[in-house]
DNA sequence: GGCCATGATTCTTG
DNA sequence: CAAGAATCATGGCC
């Protein structure tokens, strides 16, 4: 098997690693102990000795480089085989290339064939995560004909989960233990601005991070004055109601209605989400 | 599929 | 840099 386009891949080697060319070393990465790299080539131009290794090499600085086109002609001037088990295509960064490519043409059905049946390592989980998302979010919004809220992108998610082959299984807790979230609810009664000590000493205590203690304190505070200004607004719209006519009789009210509240303390209760502070 | 609670992130402000 | 506001992301309930 010969290139379909000699001259892509050569003018590609050339240009991308000069090296090549004279015949000095080519490879500056690490390879792995089984790498092919020693033995010479699956490929072959007149006078020359292309490594799947040194292949690999290619596309992954075209990938770098984000020139899509070029390196899609590269891949396409590569031999190929039936069953696709050939050594260039075992090398990781060639099968990556390809799904990049797959990706920027819309070939969704071959980005998810290939992101299915070959294992990744963690470094290009990143990457190859991104662009199964995406692709399954454009297929969904085209489908609806319109773009997709959070939620939906968050059905599709479920709908399309991450083959393993692109992730290690790893899980992100969404709600904290019951403990933890009564030890940051009484710490919070206490003093709702913790200092940073304070932060790390509740962070040990929970097992949370300190960014994790902030934020929970940030939301907590938030949410509380999103309740508290509900509820104030209630209180205001009420009072408008009852003493409409008197108000009005008199040109008392604030003209825009704004809830200025001087009373910290409403602030300070930790409102369990759920209650809103009746009136 | 709508709605809600809740943790995380982003942007702005002082 | 920390706080606030707005928003996103996720998981659960109906």
């Amino acid at each position: 098997m010969v290139f379909r386009s000699p001259l892509d891949f050569f003018s590609a080697s050339r240009l991308l690693l000069p090296h090549f060319a004279d015949g000095s070393p080519v490879l500056t990465r690490s390879q792995s102990p089984d790498d092919s790299s020693g033995a010479c080539a699956p490929v072959a131009l007149p006078g020359m000795c292309f490594s799947a290794a040194q292949i690999a090499s290619v596309c992954e600085t075209l990938e770098e480089t984000g020139d899509i086109e070029r390196l899609a002609r590269f891949l396409w001037s590569l031999p190929v085989t039936s069953d696709g088990r050939d050594s260039i295509s075992e090398h990781e960064s060639v099968q990556r290339a390809r799904a990049v490519v797959a990706f920027h043409t819309g070939s969704f059905r071959e980005l998810y064939h290939i992101l299915e049946t070959h294992r990744f390592t963690r470094a290009s989980h990143g990457k190859l995560q991104a662009m199964w998302l995406e692709a399954h979010y454009r297929e969904a919004e085209k489908l609806r004909g319109r773009p997709l809220g959070p939620v939906d992108k968050y059905r599709v998610r479920k709908k399309f989960p991450l083959p393993r082959t692109i992730w290690d299984g790893e899980q992100k807790t969404h709600c904290f233990k019951e403990r933890t979230r009564g030890l940051l609810r009484e710490w919070y009664l206490q003093d709702p601005y913790p200092n940073p000590g304070k932060k790390r000493e509740l962070a040990h205590a929970t097992g949370l991070t300190p960014t994790q203690v902030g934020n929970w304190f940030k939301n907590r505070r938030q949410r509380d004055r999103a309740a508290a200004a509900k509820n104030s607004n209630r209180l205001q719209h009420h009072h408008m109601c009852s003493d409409r006519a008197r108000a009005l009789s008199r040109g008392g009210c604030s003209p825009d209605g704004s809830t200025e509240r001087a009373d910290g303390e409403t602030l300070l209760s930790v409102t369990d989400s759920d209650s809103d502070l009746d009136v």
